[in-house]
DNA sequence: CGCCCTCCTGGGAGCGCTCTCGTAAACTGG
DNA sequence: CCAGTTTACGAGAGCGCTCCCAGGAGGGCG
């Protein structure tokens, strides 16, 4: 870690020169060490360490095109989405998956549609590998913002499009919306129940949408009044029970399309004197732990594996780059719909 | 941005082929454009918007040494702090600042001792031009292995520093804690109260400990009885209140070192037929809109600019870059406390 | 009208690395 | 023991940019 003069870094070449070998040498070493005698590698490796030699990644990105990094892209008019636990830990499993394929995370956060210029920019100059980017709304442009810049890139959610029709396929990866929901509410039906309401997430949102396709494959053509829309908020989530209770007062069910919405709802219930799980069974989505675990009684509900799913993104982003999916011709990889597994608690 | 081959991106080369100049001509207008004739400049700037050329910023850093790129180090044994409202803030003040400077934020995630390896290895390699880090325990070696690196570093709160004694000096931004614990303090003082209790946040914090001393500042010789000490969270603050009202059932005020550690105190005070504000005063910290307008009464409570804080962090930290404060006998730049206001709400 | 100074512009070196290619050395087998 | 392989290593080009320096054009002044 010492030997080199205050300031300036140690080269390759430097390296070369201590070891009493050729600037290439160093390089295939520093980079596998295959090809190259041990003794050698050997000798390398102690000049290496004792000249504290770190590559730099500027020169080596300028011939390997490869820049070590992914841009994750936060498209968020609302502030919130940051603070969410299911975010969270979903750049928890991008950054560790990162980690093994030795790329850094850089964080793009847009906050209007100036700042969409501005990652345009930033994809295009050449800056990272590849981009992964959260679809919140359909009516976002974010997508095909990213599409333009020609950068290999994965969603995390599928992303809805604005405007109808043409969709182009981007590989994404979202769990089983519609799979879990549909277990959901079979759950509920095995239970006996027959008035099963649903309290449904924003409709500009496809893993709300997803949701409530579940619940109509199940119960296939539902009275309208078991329908209403929250907006995966708690207080959503109350708001909309309450006007169901009004709409369908003889409801024994509720599916939630998130655990926030389900822990409003159940506040309501009980506000009203409802039972839950005897007279009103109620499954959530998301297990979302400090949620789920923290109501009384306990929330059945739709468990994701969130941090897997960032792992994911990061193995197929990591894939199209190596195999270079910008090239014309190159077919991108298909997306990916992780399982959902119901996880039966106290509420239904 | 078309009439480059596909796949190739256009060089400074074919602009200034394009634009019948030399390279150097059109690197002086991309950059600024000093020091050449306005026809030129037009040429350059058409032969650009022609060619889609950007920079490539692995050339670019090559020879300038340059990064226009910040870390942002999360050191985080617990997840919380990742989808705690005050940190999501704190980096949306950091990631706007550097928006301003045209740098980007290289979000680096260490979940234990491993990744401070990693993270040590990744800031030497030159990758980025300075380096912002969250101190969280005082036992923690992140600013060791920051401060070892050798590269310009701010701090977020002031660092405590494992083992006594030999506090390097590193430059840090932190809310004035003491300060504000002394005008929450001497606000219960005005409102005639006597026994005003203490709800400590964990002693091996910094912010906890300067905003004990702040209520030591006022209270001078607190009675013991009336002090217990919360680990920042809402169950921690409702059990220290707990304990409180069984040592000192006669208090008639709480400073509590945090807002949800408030909330959970105001939750067992309600519980134990206390009248807020009547019978107990109750003041918070760090006004965390969520919690404090959220409680009934919503909380009075001390308010810390903490976007500012990360815009101050990111200013703080671009003029070490400029001025080159690795170089030896460069002073670094001093710290900057930001200033508090108490914010009167109903709970005192 | 000539000289000097200023202002622009281009040539060229060089940032630190990878990678191709050529060659020397080591090995194989008949 | 030598021709033919295989393997190990070095020389050198070049990635795309910035920046220093030299030189040319033009303007001001004696």
């Amino acid at each position: 870690m010492s030997g080199s003069p205050a300031g300036t870094r140690p080269t390759l070449e430097a390296v070369a020169a201590r070891a009493g070998v050729s600037r290439a040498t160093v390089s295939r070493v520093v980079n596998g060490g295959s090809g190259v005698r041990p003794a050698l590698v050997e000798r390398v490796r102690v000049a290496v360490n004792e000249l504290g030699y770190v590559p730099n990644q500027a020169a080596r990105t300028l011939v390997t095109r490869r820049h070590g990094a992914v841009a994750v892209i936060i498209a968020e008019p609302e502030f919130r989405i940051f603070t969410d636990p299911f975010f969270a830990q979903q750049i928890r499993g991008i950054s560790r998956e990162l980690t093994v394929h030795d790329s850094q995370l850089v964080l793009l956060w847009a906050e209007g549609r100036d700042d969409y210029e501005r990652i345009s920019r930033y994809l295009t100059g050449g800056h990272v590998d590849g981009a992964l980017a959260f679809s919140v709304h359909n009516d976002d442009a974010l997508p095909t913002v990213i599409l333009r810049a020609r950068i290999p890139a994965v969603f995390g959610g599928r992303p809805g499009w604005p405007g109808a029709g043409r969709q182009p396929s981007v590989p994404y990866v979202d769990a089983d919306n519609r799979g879990g929901a549909r277990e959901a509410v079979r759950h509920l039906v095995a239970l006996g129940r027959r008035r099963i309401a649903h309290i449904a997430g924003p409709a500009d949102q496809t893993s709300a949408t997803d949701r409530f396709d579940g619940y109509r494959d199940v119960l296939l053509d539902p009275d309208p009044a078991l329908l209403a829309q929250g907006d995966f908020t708690e207080a959503g989530g109350a708001a909309a029970m309450a006007r169901l209770l009004e709409q369908a007062p003889d409801l024994d069910a509720v599916f939630a399309a998130s655990d926030l919405m389900a822990s409003g709802a159940l506040r309501v219930l009980r506000g009203q004197g409802r039972r839950v799980p005897e007279d009103v069974a109620l499954v959530g989505f998301d297990d979302m732990r400090s949620v789920a675990e923290a109501t009384d009684p306990p929330l059945t509900t739709v468990r994701q594996d969130i941090e897997g799913m960032g792992h994911l993104m990061v193995r197929l982003l990591m894939r199209m780059v190596t195999e270079d999916t910008t090239e014309p011709g190159a077919r991108t990889p298909g997306s990916v719909i992780t399982p959902t597994e119901l996880v039966r608690r106290g509420s239904a």
